[in-house]
Parts: C-alpha cells; sequence; structure tokens
RNA sequence: ACGCCUGUAGCUCAGCUGGUGGUAGCACCUGACUUUUAAUCAGGGGGUCGUGGGUUCGAACCCCACCGGGCGUACCA
C-alpha cells in the first residue's frame, strides 16, 4: 500500500515526464561550486573575483521549500551542508512560459529531490548567503517522503530518534541527520592516521584469509560455513593472529592488518558479530616497546579526530596524553579490593572471589579467576587509559611468558571508559610450549569450554622453523570509534549495524511488486 | 538467554480512573503572497492505536501470548 504521499509523488513524476522533463537524466552535472565553501569564502568585493560565485552550479538534494507566490526559497543539501536558494519565477522563466516556475518548482519538486542548480551568490536583507536561481534541472526524482527535520537557532525540532530507523535505514538518516557524517569521517579518519603513522615506520600493510579452515587467535564461537567444490568445512575468522604470524616466520619485520572478525556471540551495545581489529606483529620487540607505541599512536589518534588528547566520552574526560598507567593486574586488584592475591593459589583466589561476591563456577581455573575478579571489580572503574600487565598464563595461549615472574604472560590491555580496547603480548615463539599449550586448550574443551582454542598443526609447523622474537596487539576500531566520537553504542559507529529482519519484509516486497 | 521499560498518522508527540482517536506541530493536498528561514495566512485529506486472544455493556487504556525496539545482566572485543 502506498501512502498518500507516495502516490502524490508518483503522479508528480508522470507529469514531470509529460512535460519533456527527464526526471533521472544521465548526463553529468557540471558542479562547481559547494555550500560550506561558498558560505565560508563568499565575499562580494570586485577584486574578490574568484570568490564570489557569480558563475555557481550545485548539486544536492531540496531539503526545505518556502514558496511565497512568485519567489520563493529552498534549501539545497550537497555533501558539504546546506545553503539557501533564491528563485524567482521570471528569473527562471524569462519568457511567456511559466511552467518551470509555477508547476516544476512549486508543484512537482519535493523534498528529497536531487536538482542541479545554476545562479549568482548574493545575500538577502536578513544576511543570508544564498543563491540566487538562474537554472534549475531534476537530477533525480524522490518517490519516497524523507522525514523532515527542522532546525533554529541551533535547537533540532522533531528529530527523528527511531534507532530502529536510523540503523535500518540508514541512508535516510545519513540524510536527515547529517551530523552523523562526522562520526564516520572520524572513523574513517581513525583508520588513515593509524595507517600514516605505522607506515612511517615502514610496516606493511597485509591481508590474510577471512575463511579460515581452523579458526583461531583467541577465545570465541565462530560463523561456519561450507565450500562445495572442496567439500570442506570452513570458518569465518575470529582473529587474524595466527596468518600475520605466519608472515613474520617468513621475514616481514611488521605486519598489520585491519581485519573484520566474525564472532558467533551475543549483540549488545559493544558487540556486533562481525567487528573490526587492527592487530599489528613487529618483530624483535617486546610488549614494553608496544605500550609506547601505543600510547604514542592513540594519542595521535585522539588529537587527529578532537584537536587534542582530551576527548569528551559521556560524564567524562579522557585524556590520551602520554604516559598512561600502568599497573599489574595484581596491583590492580589489590588498589581496587585492597586484596593481594599474588601469592594466593587456586583454592584462596576461589574463596577471595567468594568473598568478593564475584561469581565463579567449578570449571575456573585460577587465571579464570582472577580475571573475574578484575573484571568485576576493577574494570569498570579505569576511565583514564591504563594498561594492565602480566596476566595469568592460563588465560593466554598465544602469550610469552613473562621474563621472570612465573605463572604469568607478558602481556597487556589498554582500558579505557571501564572497557577494553585492545590486547597485546609479547608472542609465545617457542614452538615446544606453544604445543604444550594447545594441549592444554583441548583440555579445557574437554572439560566444556565452548571457547576453547583449537591445536593448529600448520601454525606450529611455522613456529618450528623459527620465530623472531615478537610483540603483537590487537586494538578493537569499533570501541576506539566509539571513544574518539563520544558513542553510546556500537551500532552508532558501524553504518549498517547487524539487525533483526524486520517483521513484515515479506509483505512490503510483495506490495511492491 | 533473563529482568525492566516501550510501540498512537510519513516524523515528533497528547490522549485523565476504561466511556465516540487529537482543532496538536511538521510533512501532504487546494488557495493567497517577489527577501523568507521551524516562513506566514485560509481551507482540506490522512489511523487495523504493533499483532492475536481475553475481561467488560463498552478497551489505545486492564489481563495473556506473540512480534519489533531500548536499557540493564551474562558471554565477549
Amino acid at each position: 500500500m502506498l501512502s498518500e504521499q507516495e502516490i502524490v509523488r508518483r503522479e508528480a513524476l508522470a507529469q514531470i515526464k509529460a512535460l519533456g522533463i527527464e526526471p533521472y537524466p544521465a548526463a553529468e552535472y557540471p558542479v562547481n561550486a559547494y555550500a560550506a565553501d561558498i558560505k565560508e569564502n563568499y565575499n562580494q568585493a570586485e577584486e574578490e573575483a574568484d570568490r564570489n560565485y557569480q558563475d555557481a552550479a550545485l548539486a544536492g538534494r531540496i531539503m526545505m521549500k518556502r514558496i511565497m507566490g512568485k519567489a520563493s526559497f529552498a534549501e539545497l543539501q550537497d555533501s558539504t551542508g546546506r545553503i539557501q536558494l533564491y528563485i524567482a519565477r521570471d528569473t527562471i522563466c524569462p519568457d511567456e512560459n511559466k511552467d518551470l516556475y509555477n508547476k516544476v518548482f512549486k508543484k512537482l519538486s519535493d523534498i528529497g529531490d536531487f536538482i542541479g542548480i545554476k545562479g549568482k551568490t548574493f545575500t538577502t536583507k536578513t544576511g543570508e548567503i544564498s543563491i540566487k536561481v538562474s537554472e534549475f534541472t531534476f537530477l533525480s526524482k524522490s518517490l519516497r517522503p524523507l522525514p523532515i527535520v527542522k532546525e533554529k537557532d541551533g535547537e533540532v525540532y522533531d528529530a527523528v530518534t527511531d534507532p530502529d530507523f536510523r540503523y535500518r535505514q540508514r541512508y535516510a538518516d545519513l540524510v536527515i541527520n547529517p551530523a552523523i557524517r562526522d562520526t564516520f569521517r572520524k572513523r574513517t579518519l581513525i583508520y588513515s592516521t593509524m595507517r600514516k603513522y605505522l607506515d612511517t615506520k615502514g610496516y606493511l600493510e597485509v591481508e590474510t584469509p577471512i575463511l579460515q579452515p581452523i579458526y583461531g587467535g583467541a577465545a570465541a564461537r565462530p560463523f561456519k560455513t561450507h565450500h562445495n567444490t572442496l567439500d570442506m568445512t570452513l570458518y569465518l575468522r575470529i582473529a587474524n593472529e595466527l596468518y600475520l604470524k605466519r608472515l613474520i616466520v617468513g621475514g616481514f619485520e611488521g605486519v598489520y592488518e585491519f581485519s573484520k572478525d566474525f564472532r558467533n556471540e551475543g549483540m549488545s551495545r559493544f558487540h556486533n558479530p562481525e567487528f573490526t581489529q587492527i592487530e599489528l606483529y613487529v618483530s624483535y620487540k617486546d610488549y614494553y616497546w608496544m605500550m609506547d607505541m601505543t600510547e604514542e599512536m592513540i594519542e595521535q589518534v585522539a588529537i587527529a579526530t578532537n584537536g587534542t588528547t582530551k576527548v569528551q566520552v559521556g560524564e567524562n574526560v579522557i585524556d590520551f596524553k602520554r604516559p598512561w598507567k600502568r599497573y599489574t593486574m595484581y596491583e590492580a586488584i589489590e588498589h581496587f579490593t585492597g586484596i593481594d592475591i599474588s601469592e594466593m593459589d587456586e583454592d584462596a583466589v576461589r574463596e577471595t572471589a567468594k568473598k568478593l561476591h564475584v561469581p565463579t563456577d567449578p570449571s575456573m581455573g585460577r587465571g579464570k579467576l582472577i580475571d573475574e575478579i578484575f573484571g568485576e571489580k576493577c574494570e569498570a572503574q579505569l576511565i583514564q587509559p591504563t594498561f594492565i600487565t602480566d596476566y595469568p598464563v592460563e588465560m593466554s595461549p598465544l602469550a610469552k611468558k613473562h621474563r621472570d615472574k612465573p605463572g604469568l604472560v607478558e602481556r597487556f590491555e589498554g582500558i579505557c571508559n571501564g572497557k577494553e580496547f585492545c590486547n597485546a603480548f609479547s608472542e609465545l615463539n617457542d614452538p615446544i610450549d606453544q604445543r604444550e599449550r594447545f594441549e592444554a586448550q583441548l583440555e579445557l574443551g574437554k572439560r566444556g569450554d565452548e571457547e576453547a582454542m583449537t591445536l593448529d598443526e600448520d601454525f606450529l609447523r611455522a613456529l618450528e622453523y623459527g620465530m623472531p622474537p615478537t610483540v603483537g596487539i590487537g586494538i578493537g576500531m569499533d570501541r576506539l570509534a566509539m571513544i574518539m566520537t563520544n558513542s553510546n553504542s556500537i551500532q552508532d559507529v558501524l553504518f549498517f549495524p547487524q539487525m533483526k529482519p524486520e517483521a513484515n519484509q515479506g509483505k512490503e516486497e510483495d506490495a511492491d511488486e
């Protein structure tokens, strides 16, 4: 069923065609100016001829019409912003035939239509820089009405806030809430800042398989698929760690990849089934070096996206200025609970967890219990960027044992705004130790841990050829983007977040036929 | 997955203790208007009150189930 407004627009389309006007022309429209540039640079002085925009040609959507008889105003929204158009009947229709104004503009053009206009820039008597239109061309007729958002003095009226609408119809959201484009521009700026930083250091951006016969590199449940020709099960990667390490074995000194990873787990405002990490591996370095590098790189990201190291996130101002705080995991737990668990055995840690009202279950080993205590009692309180170091070995089957703290690995996580956003370690490169760790994981799997890692023989073969000492890091790009853009939900930093299927999609499609 | 909140026109929202769905604003249609800017003025159309049951003389409102959405919790990045 078409709404009244949709029927009206289809009728307008038919009338446009009946007037011999092509509503979807093929030819290039020669744009020579943009709304934001004109507003910023317009200068009517004679000697500023290059900045007076007297032959401006713009293209964009009509976003507002104010019809006033023989002259009207409209707002044109292009990729840079909006500018007011002044459309006088006798200017666009110098001859006897006033159809272009009376019919085409006043009746047949709608909010949302793409048009091209040519005209002279001037300032109205109320001081608004506007274009006096001399030519008006349909570029694309819009058949579906956009919700209209109005604004005055910075206050927005009738803003479309329905998240369902915004996420499902992001294309419309971007049109009517153009401020969100900034969020996505910033997201891209985060990528380009990091890419520039890493390229300058000489590291190689690479691509590795998304379809993997054995998923590894993290603890998570995968999406499973099937390749017909090879008749084999393939998994969508949950991480790319093991492939990047193979490239370190192959002799690259530094490799990185912005990688879409896939985890078949719950969704929340911090989780989307597909998400992006950057993983970076550098040989001959250790996790101390990586902490320094991470601070420097993320500080640059903050400055690039916010102009300063200080970023407003919710109610907090987070300062990414180096150096960040560093706690070992034991120190962090002692700091927030007053209890030193570093010397405790598994039973004592379990008792401590119970005393702190941290939920436990019998399958948890000492490492998992410590991780739970940290997650419950410490993580949410770490607002400013902080490195937590030296994790229990049980939790980190790919990390190198600590050079002088038994039972721990050389690992750190970066925490910010109460959430982990990166995870790094001095990589385990002892192939015999690595095999034992994988075997321990297999044991955990037998005990019912669905996220236990599987044993990857090919990866072990690579390690046996020899991998240099290497440090690696994974940074959650979506989480980083949330922080840098002050977004409360991962859905706000993904153009097309995963959604449940639309309830009446089938019906709608039938109606469209 | 569980708990709490929520669903009224294309959008934003009123709707009292259950008594005929709102003269609501924007959008849309008709008309007026050559410097307006949330344009204004006069008129008009538009609804399966998320869906299906139940209670009741009577349900947008109360009850149940289902379907969307939000926020927490859990798993995790």
